[in-house]
DNA sequence: GTGGTCTAGACCACA
DNA sequence: GTGGTCTAGACCACC
C-alpha cells in the first residue's frame, strides 16, 4: 500500500497528471503489481487536500490507458497486463529524447552531456 | 535568415516558448552572434502558418531577457551582450535535472541511464 | 445447479445484472422450468467470489418481476408461470435495436449489417 | 460543419459518451474528415444546455484516443491519422457480439435472429 | 464503503 | 476567441 503520493499544486504540471506519471512510475519499477490496490480517491483527495474529482480524473485516464482496472464498489487496482508490460527505462525516453535533441541544437558533444549527467547525478547508485 | 527554426503547433510546448528556446541555443551555440539579424515577425508567421502575434511575443520576451535587441526600423538582432553571456551546457541543465528525476522514480542506476543515453545519441560527435 | 452461471466483475455491466440476464434468458431458452431450483445464494457468491448481497438483489428483482419464486426455507425455484410466459426472441430486442441504431449513425446497409452479423455466427445452428 | 449532435441528458449512457460515440461514428462513416473542425465546447454546452466540462471531458478523451487533435487557442479538429483508420463495420462489432452472445443463450438459430433483424431494419437500404 | 457523473463558477495559458 | 484545470458540492449506482 504505496500510500505516499507527492502532489504539488504550485508546480506548473497539473495535478492529476504528476499522479499518473507517478503511478506508472510504480508500476513500471515493480513496486506496484497486477492486483495491488491503489488508496481511495476519496482518501488521497483528502490527505493532500485536494478535489476528489482532480485524483478520479487521473484514475480514469490510467483505467483508459490500461494501466488500472475498475473493480466496482471496492479500490481501484494495478491491471492484470499492465504490470510487466512498459519497461522502467522505456519510460524514460521522452526526457532522454529532450536532452538529445537540446544537445544537438546546443552543438555539444557526446562527451560533454554525459560529463554533466554524471555531475547531476551524483556518484549514488 | 540564419538556419530554419523549427515550430510545431501540435507539441504540448507553446509555439512562442518554442521559438524561444531554440534562439537562445542558436545564440549560446555561437550559431547566432551579436548583431546578426533575425527573420521578421511576418517572415516567420508566414512560412509556419503561425498567428503573427504569436512571433512577436516571443521576440519581445527575448528582447524582456536581453537575448534580442530591437533597432528602429528594421529587424530585430542579438543583443551586444548576449553573445558569449550564456553557457551552452547551462541551458541543458532544465533537460538533465528532469532526467535524473525521472530515473530516481523509476530506480534506475546510473550506469543504465547512461547507456540508455549513449544509445540514442549514437556515435556521432 | 442448472449449468454454471458466468459473472464477470469487469464487465461494465453490474453483476446482479448480469446474473438476472442469465436467469431470464435460461428461462426463455427452456433450459429452466417452472419449479426448477436455483443455486443459493451463498453458493454462487461462494463461487464467484461476489458479495452475497449482490446476488440476494439479483434473486429479490427477480422475485419482484415474477420469474422466481421465493419457497419458505428452501432455495429459490423458477415460477409457475414464468416458464413460457416470455419468448426467447423479445429477449433479444435490446441487442437488436441496438445494432439497428448504430449500423444506421454509421451509415451502413441491411445487407452489410447481416453479411457481418452472419461471419460473427459462423455456420453453426 | 455537422453542428448538430444529438444529447439526451435522461438517457442511462453518460451525456459524454453519448457525444464520443456520435464523433467516433462521424469519422468512421467518413462524415468527418481530417483536419475538420469541431464545434467548440462552449458552442455545444450552450446549444445543448449542458455543462461545458462535460463536453471538454468528452473532447480530451477523443483526444488520448487520437481521435481528435487539440489546435492550441482554435477549435479541435480530426487527428490526422484517424480518418481512415477505423472502419464503419468495425465500430459496431461491439453491439452484434452482444446479439450473438445473447442469442447464444437464448437458444436461437441463426435464421431466426437474422429474420428478427430484417424486422426491425425494414426494408430501407 | 467505492467510483461516476454533472453542475456552476472561477482562473489561467495560448493564439 | 479557444481549451485546461481546479473547486465545492450534489446525486447516483454498485457492492
Amino acid at each position: 500500500m504505496p500510500s505516499r503520493f507527492h502532489l504539488d499544486p504550485h508546480l506548473p504540471e497539473p495535478i492529476y497528471r504528476q499522479l499518473m506519471d507517478q503511478v506508472r512510475r510504480l508500476v513500471a519499477a515493480g513496486q506496484l503489481r497486477a492486483g495491488d490496490e491503489l488508496p481511495s480517491v476519496r482518501a488521497i483527495a483528502a490527505t493532500h487536500a485536494v478535489n476528489p474529482m482532480t485524483i478520479s480524473k487521473a484514475y480514469s485516464l490510467l483505467e483508459a490507458e490500461g494501466v488500472l482496472q475498475r473493480n466496482r464498489g471496492a479500490a481501484m487496482s494495478v491491471a492484470d497486463g499492465a504490470d510487466g508490460g512498459e519497461q522502467a527505462i522505456d519510460l524514460l525516453t521522452p526526457a532522454l529524447d529532450r536532452v538529445v535533441k537540446e544537445a544537438a541544437q546546443l552543438g555539444l558533444t557526446q562527451a560533454q552531456v554525459i560529463a554533466a549527467l554524471r555531475k547531476r547525478m551524483g556518484n549514488a547508485k
